[in-house]
DNA sequence: AATCGAACTTGACCAAGATCACAGCGCCGC
DNA sequence: GCGGCGCTGTGATCTTGGTCAAGTTCGATT
């Protein structure tokens, strides 16, 4: 990758609006000089890596031209695309505020500009500055971000995974009793509610139920959850693929 | 719905701890009194809603005792529970800081306490506070929230229909020619890729988009697009179950 | 030109889960 | 008690899209 650096005076002349709802308009000279001071410009070619899945962040990402492809890898190898940036969107936020690793990589879609404002410059505009913290809270708020969770993986993982990790997470809320390995706790919902939650039909949720009896793994009595070998929970919802 | 209203002093003893990821510790004393003076404590009943969709978001919601089930219609009629939110964890915050409407309904799962900070008191607090502005950035950036777009849709909704909708989003990007109903435009990425983004195979995108010329709709030659009615593609994404 | 390989297409087959239909069952009001 | 209603379990069938296995096209390399 023979991608430059160089280094551009900030201005919305060179396409770094910072997406919707930032606008650079509100920010008082001295802040923009900052910005000049800090930014660094990266040209890339198509299909190049602007940042990738387990990185650590180095500060926010904008597109000057060009479109940025986002993508991330699941927990079980599937390899899913979930975003387009164009010209003057910001990317790689999310992961630098929560202070994780990157959830996702950048591959340049086409050739383009991106500019990178580190960490550092940042947080010291965020502290002068509240109504930039404002829109970033806005922004973070309608950005849906990379796709995770029970919901992604509803794609690909079968009923009997997802279910198992719902079972997992309401346990740490609801137990009764939590003896050695094995678990006990109710449900504070019924089937109907379960099946929401896993977006499968309550008739699906019954016989997923009954495959979990039958092998051993929990005992259902309407509400009431026994769970003789908890391990085996993590088994199958960690990585099945073989079963 | 007898849902009551009261007033109790605000600090770590009634279990407002407000999330993981913010600690009220950091906040001045004279904030503090400010939380106290504003916020309102209401007790629900199992069923009780604790705000709906498409509400107007009055501020920031914070469980202080029992159990709440987040969930939310989408844009085809179906139901989806995305979440439980437990003692000393906040909720609605999302739609708060975008600035819409409420995007999930809340209900009460057991009895429970529910406190509500008025949104100008936490507009006051972010103002002086540049510390919890940071704590709220980083708690939304790690919060998911409620799945939309493609991906929830991933689930329940055909091939056809996201892969329609992603049209209409690349439409908006790479027009070429744009005549009155009828568009023109360049995909950016191959088959490949859209398989990626829309969570299915490259197999499955090469039906899909035959099925869309059988039909009319849209004529693919390599990446190039020619969409001759562009209603007929809102008409699939937005509400098909028709055909 | 010949070949190789990547991206795409097409077809046959299969499996997971949705859908439909119905039967228990508990709960509540009358 | 009786009848209805909502939730739940069970069975039969169907549809969608994933999987596997060949082709096809096209561009790049030698």
């Amino acid at each position: 990758m023979n991608d430059s650096v160089m280094r551009r005076p900030f201005g919305k002349s060179h396409g770094c609006r910072f997406g919707e709802h930032i606008d650079l308009n509100d920010l008082a000279s001295s802040d923009i000089e900052l910005l000049n001071a800090a930014q660094l410009i990266r040209k890339h070619r198509p299909g190049a890596y602007i940042f990738a899945q387990g990185d650590e962040p180095q500060g926010i990402y904008c597109v000057a031209s060009g479109y940025v492809l986002l993508g991330r890898i699941g927990a079980f190898g599937d390899k899913i695309a979930f975003g387009v940036v164009g010209p003057g969107e910001i990317m790689g936020y999310r992961s630098y505020f929560a202070g994780d690793r990157h959830a996702a990589t950048a591959r340049a879609l086409t050739e383009c500009r991106v500019c990178l404002i580190p960490g550092r410059a940042m947080n010291r505009l965020l502290d002068r500055n509240t109504t930039l913290g404002h829109q970033f809270l806005a922004t973070l708020a309608r950005d849906p971000g990379p796709p995770d969770g029970l919901l992604l993986r509803a794609h690909h993982v079968p009923a009997r995974v997802r279910l198992v990790t719902l079972l997992l997470i309401l346990r740490d809320r609801f137990v009764v009793t939590g003896a050695e390995d094995s678990v006990e706790f109710d449900l504070p919902i019924g089937r109907r509610d379960i099946a929401a939650l896993l977006a499968m039909r309550p008739e699906t949720v019954s016989r997923t139920i009954k495959e979990l009896e039958d092998d051993g793994i929990a005992i259902f009595s309407d509400r009431h959850v026994v769970v003789p070998y908890l391990g085996r929970l993590y088994d199958i919802a960690g990585l099945d693929r073989l079963n």
